[in-house]
DNA sequence: CGGTCGATTGACACCTTTCAATACGGGTGG
DNA sequence: CCACCCGTATTGAAAGGTGTCAATCGACCG
């Protein structure tokens, strides 16, 4: 049985800005159901055109784009709350696959509606430039992440960055949060091969700044993390939900 | 005396998106003014909050990031028809610095009326998001090629984009195109060293993939170029301007 | 004509990749 | 119940791409 928007359990985040009754109703009428995928599945295909959207309820994945030589690009970590689909819905093909890391549900929303956005709720189309302006922020950083830091300080930032998700989420209990993402993952969407990023991640380890293993992320002091990766702790700031 | 948008001198060119007539008569509207400046200028700096908004209807610059430890990343380059401050007018505040590197004409909105586009006009808040979608788009490829390309392909990939973009918009005559950056900020765009990008100029130039000097770049053989990139050309797709 | 900025080049250090081998856990079939 | 296999994590050694340091050069400019 589907969840209803009212009920939105990504509502109760305070991370999410609060929808009016107006947007519940609106986006009620566009959910039109709701999907349960296992750890592994392909939810999009790069350069597919499909006639759906989600938004992840639960669980977590990964954006990628796979480039002519074989190599994989992770270009981001899909969270609950994350949108899936924009640039399908938007420029009319998606540029990136999307992938299921753990189990995950979805809300499910008919692409074919998204013009409603536009036409009915001007509100809402401003949520969606919103998401995709947030996005292409998020790249930016990652872009000077790769291209700026040493394997270390690349890893220390991804791995704060995901805490930092993890916490607003709720995910993380006690500085402890799930991580079901392979090694590969990470090396991917850093640059780095795997081999290399397997003995900075056992360097964070060795240093006390980051505990990853068993599918779950420990981190004691998030402000020593973020000193390791040269940047500045910022609370996220809140975002809208589809 | 500032241009008409119904005169619009980007219309003429064929990777835009044509303006109806009441879109256009919307943007003169929105339009307050023209701007001239010199290379070198910055236009926007990262974390401010400019009450104006851009179109860059002449010349070249740069969107570039700086990290703590004083780096830059060079985020994209600006070209004719690039829409300036979007994430300031959506997000509350600019995530990047744009500065000229050649000098510049361009069209000045007023960023408090960013919201009559959602209220009044649905298709341009349309392609608002589609310019945010393709922002994004591209930053993931840049990602890709910066984390999975070696220098020598990530370089050839940039020089084609950029001849790519300068064919669109009829910058290149004849296989030569301005080119008005320094090396530094394509190293800094690819998070290489100068030193090694400058070398790795000169083996594009030995192989006679690539010549760029002199402010000016020259590909003979763009499929060669792409080629070495190890990307595949595609026709760039048609856009909306603002 | 000295001074600055960008481009160029050589030598050397080192971070990161690649190659190879081992270990460990979970699933499967005999 | 136990071999066997597969995916993932881990570790060591060697090769190599890229960064850093330093010096030179040409063009432009006050």
């Amino acid at each position: 049985m589907a969840t209803k928007c009212f009920n939105c359990p990504l509502q109760r985040s305070d991370v999410f800005i609060d929808l009016t009754k107006d947007e519940m109703r609106f986006m009620q009428n566009f959910k039109v159901g709701e999907l349960e995928v296992d750890a592994g599945t392909t939810l999009l295909m790069e350069g597919s055109n499909s006639p759906q959207l989600y938004t992840a309820l639960r669980g977590m994945g990964l954006r990628y784009k796979t480039l002519e030589n074989g190599n994989r690009q992770v270009t981001n970590f899909v969270f609950p709350g994350d949108f899936i689909g924009l640039q399908a819905g938007i420029m009319g093909e998606m540029q990136h696959s999307v992938e299921a890391s753990s189990s995950m549900t979805l809300c499910v929303f008919d692409r074919s509606e998204l013009w409603s956005f536009f036409r009915n709720s001007p509100e809402r189309a401003f949520d969606l430039t919103w998401m995709a302006a947030a996005e292409e922020h998020f790249l930016g950083e990652a872009l000077a992440s790769v291209g700026q830091r040493t394997a270390f300080e690349a890893i220390a930032w991804a791995l704060c960055k995901i805490m930092l998700r993890g916490q607003g989420l709720g995910l993380a209990k006690d500085r402890v949060m799930p991580m079901p993402f392979r090694q590969q993952d990470l090396a991917d969407a850093l640059g780095l091969s795997l081999v290399h990023t397997n003995k900075t991640l056992s360097k964070l380890r060795n240093r006390q700044l980051a505990n990853w293993g068993d599918d779950m992320l420990i981190v004691n002091d998030l402000g020593a993390l973020a000193d390791a990766a040269g940047m500045t702790l910022e609370p996220p700031m809140k975002r809208p939900i589809m």
